[in-house]
DNA sequence: ATTGGGACCTGCTCGC
DNA sequence: TGCGAGCAGGTCCCAA
């Protein structure tokens, strides 16, 4: 659920309260179920030994992964899944429901990795040990980079015959973007989510790309997006207020803002695709309003 | 090879 | 009122 505005949101918040603070102590409470959060390689007792008594020296973002890089040339990298949030709290605090993970960061206070459906993943990468684990260094561009440009989208694009709705939520062709955001640029960009990536023209990948590259910059200004279902809040706590914006996510049945048309939905890839049948069409050549 | 769908997880909503 | 089914979705994994 945290995309690329709500992990970017996050590190803000984070960034300079963390910067430079030693991990002094990590608490991982049992979980009967074992430890997913750490699920990808590595082993609690290895994850404590590795981290404790180390110093974060810069917090980074790279798609929806946080990276927080150590003092002993690993990255450890966290990703929020979708209900995952990440609580900065004063010294002592109680601990949230759902918490898994606990940092104890001296002199700033206690982190708290809270994820109720443990979609989410904790993790040590380091370049050194030749890691083979799936990264965020082998993710497509980043949508707010210099080096996305409309030629990068269009190359991309190109390569697949999938609903450009699933290409977009494909990490691998361009990272950051979930549900929401892919939705949401799509509709401003007037294209239905069920075209063909391979068919778009050039127009409208050059309208996507700005539309894409708006939406994201428009939600992180506004904190992300805390939706209905969506329990998102920043480090502090606080809700994100893009929500307010939404032209089509979670907006079925409702009139479109545009021309009043009844928002619909349908499935792709497995995910519900929101849109307006009217200002989203089909085919190519009449996509224009 | 590319694409699609299930599994992972839990809280919440809806319908009987 | 109570309970179970269904849904939400990011990513991985497997199968067609």
């Amino acid at each position: 659920m945290p995309e690329l505005p709500e992990v970017e949101t996050i590190k803000r918040g984070l960034s300079p309260r963390l910067r430079g603070k030693v991990i002094s102590r990590i608490i991982i409470p049992p979980d009967p179920k074992g430890d997913r959060m750490l699920r990808r390689y590595t082993s609690r007792r290895r994850f404590v030994r590795k981290v404790t008594g180390r110093q974060i020296v810069t917090l980074k973002r790279r798609a929806k992964y946080l990276l927080f890089e150590l003092d002993s040339g690993e990255t450890m990298i966290i990703h929020l899944g979708m209900s995952g949030q990440l609580l900065l709290r004063p010294p002592r605090a109680t601990p949230p429901r759902h918490s898994r993970i606990i940092f104890t960061i001296a002199g700033a206070g206690e982190i708290f990795l809270v994820d109720p459906r443990k979609f989410g993943e904790v993790y040590l990468y380091s370049e050194a040990e030749g890691d083979t684990v799936v990264n965020p260094f082998s993710l497509g561009p980043e949508p707010l980079g210099r080096s996305f440009t409309p030629q990068v989208l269009g190359k991309k694009l190109q390569s697949s015959r999938s609903p450009i709705k699933v290409a977009l939520l494909n990490q691998k062709l361009i990272a950051g973007l979930g549900n929401i955001y892919t939705d949401e640029a799509l509709f401003r960009a007037g294209i239905h989510p069920r075209r063909v990536s391979a068919d778009l023209t050039e127009k409208e990948i050059k309208l996507l790309h700005k539309s894409i590259r708006e939406v994201l910059r428009e939600a992180i200004s506004l904190h992300g997006t805390s939706a209905a279902d969506r329990q998102y809040v920043d480090s502090e706590g606080a809700l994100g207020k893009f929500q307010t914006r939404l032209n089509v996510y979670q907006r079925e049945g409702e009139k479109c803002s545009r021309c009043g048309t009844i928002i619909e939905t349908m499935k792709l890839g497995g995910r519900t695709a929101h849109f307006c049948s009217r200002c989203q069409k089909k085919a190519k050549g009449k996509s224009k309003q």
